[in-house]
DNA sequence: TTGTAAGCGTTATCAG
DNA sequence: CTGATAACGCTTACAA
């Protein structure tokens, strides 16, 4: 039951590897790190001398030395929910392209959780931090602020400062779902939506569907607040229980809502979008699938990705923190939303 | 433009940290990893000291002297598949009770791709490795041997070595698949599969076809090679144009393909399952809400997930390679298959 | 129990 | 361009 030491027990290391090639570890070490610095007699001989020993550099080593590890954190809400997944993906193809490698945890939105996670990466010293959301523990933001660790908030451009924050407007984007159900004819709708604390993302999101009611003089009668899950959705659902409500329509805070809502309702016999229209947020790829097929907002999610990504390395050359972007978001009409029933 | 420093740049030392206690750096570093071992009034001190200096911890000096990071590595084909990134979900989860994080890194189904990236968690001194699937390349095979690297084989159970690999078995499940819809009174059947090369979940999971269609006397006239995604289902159900050549049966390789599949034979209007049924692999969430909902197999992902990581802590303790593992997998009937038309 | 000091495997500095 | 040598920040015997 005793602790493994781990597995650095005798692999070769930098010095054998100069041995091998007969130069010094000095050289060795350029070689390896700027192949252009040395003689090429010198590059080759450490070059055959790291193949035939099978020396694989330390990675501990070289961040205690250099002060960098080549790795950037990302803390974000869950992995199980394919519009982060699809984040990280991208996320992590483009850092690639650096040699920079993505190491993800996922808080499943607790807060504390959250400023651990952050001070975990802390010590494993990523060059680069991302977050999703702009909403913050003040310990979290005082940390990153004491250290200058680089970092960017993503999602989100509602009201977003003017530096290090990439994403893009979640009210803006509602308030077109909302204009989409008023031109429909609806007048009475619900919200299945997410908790908002901690999360300005679900905030922006009932916000511009509260302003957007009421500029159409459309009445929101129930707000629902429940996980952002397929099973949240259900629950929604059935707490709203629209048909006997006579609501007409359910704005949905997410897609996975929006999918868990859309097969209660047809589980309950309810006719789409006949009877009930329902809408979503993301459009993930299963959005288009779903039957009927899901109205939702387009989130610029691969975008977002590559353009987060692109930052982090900027910033690793020492451009600076990136400028504030708002990636524009589309209306998906599908059949999941039609004319309000009399 | 100059490569930034990162970020360690005047964090607090442990020194400091004893310095501000008034005790040694040895009492220091022992009050934080073993608190059992000094006395009351020095653990008070450091952890003063520590809170008082925010300090937190060189995972990269921690590493380089003790050997460990704390780390383990799983390399998968990709994350953006539910069923993946359940996998990860819950690993996690398992992990972090005990204090192990998780770097994930996906080689899109790229054999060397893969060889790299396992070099680079290597290089990145993982305590463990977790890679998906029994087939890999004799580089990795040597390289893990060689360095005494911790590590289990996870997904399949098709005909694996005694030890270290945990998964079920494809090729039983794929003969479930085919039982069902010989009893549905299916003669002429297609697949859409996935890459076999360097993929042995997919090469059982054909082997199963063929193996049940032989004893049944099902024809099975034709396999498309697709993507395993939604998109790669739909390309698969073009390419074998089921109505058309009159087969009454499309066993696809994963629930992402069939979902592809089921919306492709949806758009050309076909009439599931009473022209044609349609079945899936993996019982991800969505199989349920897809209509017809998807007859599919369920793999026991999530607690493959925690076997594994309970595997992975069992032998960072000592306990050396655990014995393999086959899961049991259920063939989950919904309304994607139903009796062969005449 | 606590303090001391010797590594851990690289990188980086600075003479040669 | 190369080669010693000093960091890097922590763990871990070993001695006190």
């Amino acid at each position: 039951m005793k602790k493994s030491k781990g597995n650095l027990a005798s692999r070769p290391r930098l010095s054998d590897v100069a041995n091998a090639a007969g130069v010094s570890l000095g050289a060795a070490s350029k070689a390896l790190s700027a192949p252009d610095a040395v003689r090429p007699a010198t590059l080759r001989a450490v070059r055959r001398a790291v193949e035939s020993l099978g020396y694989i550099p330390s990675g501990a080593a070289r961040a205690l030395a250099s002060r960098s590890t080549g790795m950037v954190g990302v803390v974000l809400p869950t992995i199980n929910n394919p519009v982060y997944a699809t984040f990280v993906h991208e996320l992590q193809k483009t850092l690639a392209r650096q040699g920079l490698h993505l190491l993800a945890l996922a808080h499943e939105y607790d807060r504390e959780s959250e400023i651990r996670l952050i001070e975990r990466l802390v010590s494993r010293s990523v060059d680069a931090l991302i977050m999703i959301g702009t909403d913050h523990d003040d310990r979290t933001t005082s940390l990153l602020k004491k250290i200058g660790m680089p970092h960017v908030h993503c999602w989100s451009s509602d009201k977003a400062p003017r530096q290090g924050a990439l994403g893009f407007n979640n009210q803006a984007a509602m308030i077109k779902v909302v204009d989409h159900l008023a031109d429909l004819g609806h007048k009475r709708v619900a919200m299945v939506g997410g908790e908002t604390w901690n999360n300005e993302r679900a905030q922006w999101r009932l916000r511009g569907v509260k302003k957007a009611a009421a500029v159409h003089k459309i009445e929101l009668v129930e707000v629902a607040t429940v996980p952002l899950t397929i099973a949240g959705g259900q629950i929604g659902y059935r707490q709203i229980d629209p048909v006997r409500n006579k609501i007409t329509a359910l704005i949905c805070g997410t897609d996975l809502q929006a999918a868990g809502a859309l097969h209660a309702a047809r589980t309950e016999g309810v006719v789409l979008p006949d009877q009930l229209s329902i809408t979503g947020f993301d459009d993930i790829e299963m959005a288009a699938l779903l039957s009927p097929a899901l109205t939702t907002i387009r989130a610029p999610i691969a975008e977002l990705a590559v353009t987060t990504g692109n930052a982090i390395i900027g910033m690793l050359q020492g451009e600076g923190i990136p400028k504030s972007l708002s990636l524009p978001t589309e209306l998906i009409v599908r059949q999941s939303t039609g004319r309000a029933p009399d």
